[in-house]
DNA sequence: CCTTAATCCTGGAAGC
DNA sequence: TGCTTCCAGGATTAAG
């Protein structure tokens, strides 16, 4: 799935495409798309197009962690959560082309459009009556958002848990935003072993990993995320932050910092790619203290 | 608490 | 070329 960097990039773009049009037609090709509550299974029984914006101008799209919120001008909120395949695309209606796991399209004033593709539709459309409603429910579990989160949030977040640190970071209700990728990659520039039990952390490498962490998800916005299989932009253009990752699909190759031979195992059912070296683990690393001192 | 496995799905890549 | 198997950016649920 796209992660917070390429969600944000999909807002930005959505933002700038749509606020301010007003929702002429929407069209639901797959009605067991739409969802609602937090649940994932539970499906709305009737859904009318006033509950998907439709008549409605856009006035804000929000962002939590990796969900995307597109408000309208009578309070409807939708949260579009793009699961592993799910993107968005904008641009005139008229050469905007559904795709075969295009699930919904809205059509705008202005000859424009903007719909959802899914291929494997973990993601989904909630509708909520207002952004309240969102946040006091689906959004209620959610952690601090990554992108701005503090050293003194992510140390509370932490300590309550004594799961491996990689563990910790892909789990959206201690913060928001963080998956396979961008786990992996702070965690290397933090030089932090993946691991290390979460509690177990001190005050500085967790000021460390806060600080790369919000780093590397600005340069990821920048670079327009990290296109590896199915995340484009709003406009079909690819991210460019995959060239930069120095971990994440590099098990067996050089450690680009020091040379040693990435390791790869697998931490909470996810592919984790360290270094050994880079990212030693505690006691190794008061050992290498102790023995340069 | 913790971890693991199964589950929701499709498609691309790798293996034979 | 074609068939099979594995793997994937996520997240929830049940089971051990």
């Amino acid at each position: 799935m796209p992660e917070l960097p390429e969600v944000e990039t999909i807002r930005q773009g959505l933002a700038q495409a749509v606020i301010g049009r007003r929702v002429v037609r929407v069209t639901l090709k797959r009605p067991d798309f739409i969802r609602e509550g937090s649940s994932r299974r539970s499906r709305i029984g009737a859904i009318s197009p006033d509950d998907l914006l439709e008549g409605q101008t856009i006035t804000r799209i929000e962002r939590r962690g990796k969900q995307i919120a597109v408000i309208g001008s009578q309070d409807t909120a939708l949260c579009l959560h793009l699961g592993m395949s799910g993107s968005l695309a904008a641009g005139p209606a008229d050469a905007l082309q559904p795709t075969p796991h295009t699930h919904i399209r809205w059509d705008l004033d202005e000859n424009s459009a903007f719909q959802m593709t899914d291929p494997r539709r973990f993601g989904g459309v909630w509708a909520f009556t207002n952004l309240q409603e969102l946040t006091a429910t689906r959004w209620s579990t959610l952690g601090p958002d990554a992108l701005t989160v503090t050293a003194r949030q992510l140390q509370t977040a932490l300590k309550t848990t004594k799961r491996a640190i990689k563990a910790a970071l892909l789990d959206q209700t201690l913060l928001a935003g963080v998956g396979n990728i961008y786990a992996d990659e702070s965690l290397h520039r933090a030089q932090i072993h993946p691991q290390t039990p979460a509690h177990r952390l001190q005050t500085d490498p967790i000021k460390s990993l806060a600080t790369n962490l919000r780093q590397i998800l600005r340069e990821a916005i920048t670079a327009g995320g990290s296109s590896l299989r199915d995340h484009v932009m709003l406009n079909g253009a690819a991210g460019s932050f995959q060239f930069a990752h120095r971990v994440y699909g590099r098990g067996g190759l050089p450690c680009q910092r020091c040379g040693a031979e990435l390791r790869k195992t697998l931490i909470a059912q996810r592919t984790t790619v360290w270094c050994a070296t880079c990212q030693p683990k505690e006691r190794t690393r008061k050992k290498r203290i102790n023995h340069l001192t």
